[in-house]
DNA sequence: ACAACATATCAGCGAGGAGTGATATGGTGC
DNA sequence: GCACCATATCACTCCTCGCTGATATGTTGT
């Protein structure tokens, strides 16, 4: 019973911590913010966000996988977008909060971001 | 001219990732999970999460570092909050979120998260 | 069917972070 | 001042992730 419980709640925080590093590299933050304005190929991804190509697919798949954004076939392109405007909820609430803590953020050197 | 806007548009990815990265921890959420009840001392957090005591305060310690949570010395202990309720908003719009793309982040191998 | 473009896949490398164990610092009451 | 508790720090190891380069798959027009 308490098994149960502790199991729940450890799986809710490994799911909330898997969902929160799908957000957690600049790639695909890069990816998303390209797609939060409108659906777009991967070539189209490419060109904006200036990734390389491979890696751009390799972060479609797990964005696509993870359900964060959906696709659409379009003759010989794919089109990508964002599968759900909560994402795009959770995007401007964490700019928000950048507005209270990005300093402290970039003074954070203990497990360094850059 | 089109330089700076490029550095800050991605300073501005890179500091989005970065604080993402705070929260992509499984530890880290625990213990913001912790906190979003009530204030507490580190050997509290200690007792709740079962994390050990170590990993507890370096995980503190960048919290603190980032600004998301705060302390105040009380006689020999430490209690430590959230510093901001934007935090907690930040965490439910993950758990709405997830309401809608659980079953995929589960089933998401690619950059495996467990 | 073939050429050209769009996208996906895979192996391998390099780097950064998380946890642990041992130890140091700091505050409290006797 | 000393024993004790609370917290912080440090060095080290392991594991995972992200990027690249090469290549495969797939689709369209001729």
């Amino acid at each position: 019973m308490v098994q149960i419980v502790d199991d729940r709640k450890s799986a809710t925080i490994e799911r909330r911590a898997k969902l929160f590093r799908g957000f957690a590299d600049p790639s695909r933050l890069a990816i998303l913010g390209a797609l939060c304005n409108e659906p777009l190929a991967v070539h189209e991804i490419v060109e904006r966000t200036e990734l390389s190509q491979p890696n751009v697919s390799n972060h479609l798949r797990c964005l696509l996988d993870c359900g964060l954004v959906a696709s659409d076939r379009d003759g010989r392109f794919i089109r990508y977008r964002i599968s759900s405007p909560r994402i795009t909820v959770l995007l401007s609430d964490v700019d928000s909060l950048l507005d209270v803590v990005s300093e402290g953020v970039d003074a954070c050197n203990n497990y360094r971001g850059e």
